[in-house]
DNA sequence: ATCTCCAACATGTATAGACATGTTAGGTCA
DNA sequence: TGACCTAACATGTCTATACATGTTGGAGAT
């Protein structure tokens, strides 16, 4: 069967992956720059440019102005799960933690959503750096402004964990709950994660309470998507109400 | 403070996203061409491509070469964690699923990985589309071969429930367990979800099993980012152990 | 040996033009 | 009225050029 050719900018893409994929072009190193390309694959920069768009997008490069691009494959998919401590070990290196904000915010709408009595929180915002400096993600904590959780606004979480300061401050988490979605990232954030605006960067958003139902923490963590992962359970599959399952509904009522 | 000037495509990107926004540009409805953009907003055509790209890749626009830009700003996000029907439910309307697959396969690393007795597994694939026919995810469905699931290669999975089928096998799931990940869709999965290859999309990979821990399904569901999002819970917090609990490590062991 | 400067590299942005391919609407014919 | 055809629209791809801005490495001075 005759294959109708690829544009040529995706040709120049995928031979590219090709190579980075084959480990021709290693992880950390500078690809050729775009003129050098232009005459290697005989196309205009502008048909190169598009090409290494697309490895870019797929997270294969990254470029730097007036330095160069540069190999990004490789970089292995943490799970996040359990927390930033358990990412640490897997990793096997070290984070930082840079902290952005520390204050008390009044945020009604989310003690609603919570069931809070008090509509004061303490916002602590951090950014996790790998030793290098580079950007693995950005944590938005909201905390209940208690006696409890007030002294949170003198300590120094660039070194302290939150689940142990809450741990320590009696707060002792019973229950959690989470959501997950694809986040497009604004251009504030995405200047600190050294992403485009737009870009799709994984957002989890977890609810942890206390055994009576108290909530202690809302934090939506926006995570970079070609570094985590989620893992959930093994869970009890939850039951079909019996009268949901007597209709015996298939998925899809229409038929094809 | 002077600030920076935009370049101009992320201005014209900007002015257009805001008039999306606010609703002076519809939903379902043609934006102005990029020979007319161009005049409208005093620069070339490739600079309006450059913008709409952005919007493109924002998903608040979707291109169709040779009718114009449509806006597709509003769609309401679904969650999927409690399966298709769930899903169906919420959106008031029904989805079609077309069988892409439906054979017997072998698959010696997915039955190792699963502990499975047999490495002979019924693939089904299909992709879910709206009455519109839009797609919105694709699944592929892999069940152990079995006496019980053997009768599914027979079956019209367009208009039946592989949950239902399961069940009136008389495989009764008891435990699932699940892993969500970003996934950039390749040119296959891309042309059937009408992307371009490299998107990012929702991968949500789960593993059902009954009660003595067979398993009896595998499924990757790859899902339209900009229309789901994943909820757990609420689920029990898992203790930390006691021997990491007591050396207290800090998220970060290093000092800013 | 170190510092400074600058040329030569890199990528980013913008423009213009040409051609390919897809869609749509209107005119013509049966 | 419906079918068909085609012109005029749309976007996609490709090329070339020019200028802006960032980085790097080497030469020269101290």
């Amino acid at each position: 069967m005759l294959e109708m050719a690829a544009p040529k900018y995706l040709s120049v893409a995928h031979a590219l992956e090709g190579q980075i994929r084959a480990g021709r072009l290693k992880p950390g190193r500078r690809i050729p720059g775009e003129h050098e390309l232009a005459k290697e694959f005989d196309v205009s920069r502008g048909t190169v440019r598009q090409a290494l768009g697309v490895l870019a997008r797929k997270r294969l490069i990254r470029t730097h102005p007036g330095a160069g691009s540069y190999v990004e494959f490789g970089r292995e998919r943490l799970e996040y799960s359990l927390g930033w401590t358990a990412a640490l070990a897997a990793m096997g290196t070290t984070i930082r933690s840079r902290v952005l904000r520390l204050e008390v915010v009044e945020l009604p709408d989310l003690a609603a959503g919570l069931g809070s009595q008090t509509s004061q929180f303490v916002a602590l915002d951090r950014i996790r750096l790998l030793e290098s400096g580079a950007p693995i993600g950005l944590d938005r904590s909201r905390m209940p402004l208690t006696p409890r959780t007030e002294p949170f606004l003198r300590m120094d979480f660039s070194a302290a964990s939150l689940t142990s300061a809450l741990r320590e401050a009696g707060e002792l988490a019973a229950l959690s709950e989470e959501w997950v979605h694809i986040h497009r990232v604004d251009g504030e954030e995405g200047s600190l994660l050294r992403r485009h605006p737009g870009d799709a960067c994984l957002l989890v958003r977890r609810v942890t309470r206390v055994s009576s139902g108290r909530p202690i923490e809302h934090v939506e963590s926006i995570l970079d998507p070609d570094l985590f992962h989620m893992h959930f359970g093994p869970n009890p599959v939850k039951p079909i109400p019996a009268s949901r399952r007597s209709h015996g509904a298939p998925e899809s009522t229409t038929r094809r």
